[in-house]
DNA sequence: GTAGACTCTCAGAAATCTCCCAGACAACAG
DNA sequence: CTGTTGTCTGGGAGATTTCTGAGAGTCTAC
């Protein structure tokens, strides 16, 4: 099966290249534009199935962009990146469709959870929920619910995405680094301990439902979930 | 097969020539660098499978480097090495896309794992698990697992390395300062009892749940795991 | 505004690990 | 058999890692 196709669109180097070698890593397609006018001629001619695009460009904004774009009819999917502080209008005027924002600084697990959702959407496919699931573990994308043994466990933002990353790298150690790399925002910069503070608020909400201990600590490496044979 | 190409880059003799020297005793092809001009004309002309870079160089450090590569559309993946007590800011993002870092002092079995962990990634066969089989011993990288006769065995993170560089090295009897050389940081300046006494923490703990003895002393030699016959 | 939720830091407690030592034990040579 | 050499293992001090509660600061909803 050949690759999906994703045009990453933004001016800030260092953003493209996060993007790029994460979406890569994922198993995506990647190629990037550095403004509107190469966004266009890549979109045009490149045909990706998916556009990842910063709001905010020298040259245009990404409602000039994706105009445009609709007005060749090129109807690619958009997935806007725009500063937190933007105003609400502008960006409600930007998810018409399928689209989808997030703001900035937003973290890799997102990013790459909304592209999922998206493509998801656009694909013929649709009409099912995506669920992840891990032994008694149950995590509805869609409604962005868990429930361990079919209860129902509230989350705070934060620990359901950290979670969510465990859950879906199950049966992998997965070490305090890379979870802060993709749970938390790329400017991020405490200390890891947070991510012990995090875990330890999930084992609170989570073991008093669950059978057995969910998360298991591996000592000196990192944290796991283990899907139960 | 053509031998899997790795530059080393380290402005510190030492660790350049240890490193060298000991990856090209497990079968790669090494060069090495001494600054990032010299790694990014390494990189380039060379064509490496895998780059080895420590974060702070004289010239430039591991970001500039990987950004400047990047950039020249080079997407060689990267093992950084870096300090235990660098600071967060510098450590953040190391792991995303295909890269992954060691902290300084490192063991050489941790290198050369992590090495293999990135290539198997970035070859095609992905997916499946990483599992070293001796006999009824089963050792799952992924999940840093290690199971006897399907039984679960909980070890430290020495005792793991310890055990994996056996069973790597299964039929084959090491020596104590082999075993010194490549499970314990290169900064270790201990004796070599310190060998005995994990191999009688592996014993502890491995024996009761297999058959047979595991781990043969080889009297005046050294140690080794006999896969049986 | 105010209450409640959320994020993050910090610091002490608890758990675990590393390393060394020294006596017990086993293998080997003469 | 006996001494010597090499190996095994329990004990324990100290270091490291992880866990968790308390609290400060921020944001959100009403």
């Amino acid at each position: 099966m050949t690759d999906i196709k994703v045009l990453v669109v933004d001016d800030e180097p260092n953003i493209r290249d996060l993007l790029s070698a994460s979406l890569k890593f994922a198993g995506y397609e990647v190629q990037t534009a550095i403004n509107g006018k190469q966004a266009i001629e890549a979109a045009v001619t490149w045909q990706p199935e998916i556009i990842v695009l910063d709001v905010m460009l020298p040259d245009m904004n990404g409602f000039s962009i994706t105009k445009k774009l609709r007005s060749m009819d090129i109807h690619t999917p958009v997935l806007f990146l725009t500063a937190r502080d933007e105003t609400q209008d502008k960006i409600t005027g930007l998810t018409v469709g399928g689209d989808d924002y997030v703001t900035k600084p937003f973290s890799l697990d997102e990013i790459l959870a909304r592209l999922q959702a998206i493509l998801r959407r656009s694909s013929a496919s649709e009409s099912q929920a995506s669920v992840v699931r891990v032994g008694e573990l149950e995590i509805n994308e869609d409604a962005h619910e868990v429930s361990v043994n079919g209860e129902v466990v509230d989350l705070s933002p934060t620990e359901y995405q950290l979670l969510r990353y465990l859950a879906v790298n199950a049966n992998r150690v997965l070490t305090k680094a890379q979870i802060l790399d993709h749970v938390w925002e790329y400017d991020f910069n405490g200390e890891m301990g947070i991510v012990e503070s995090y875990v330890s608020y999930l084992r609170k909400k989570l073991d008093p439902v669950s059978t057995k201990p969910l998360i298991t600590t591996k000592r000196g490496v990192g944290y796991m979930i283990k899907a139960d044979s």
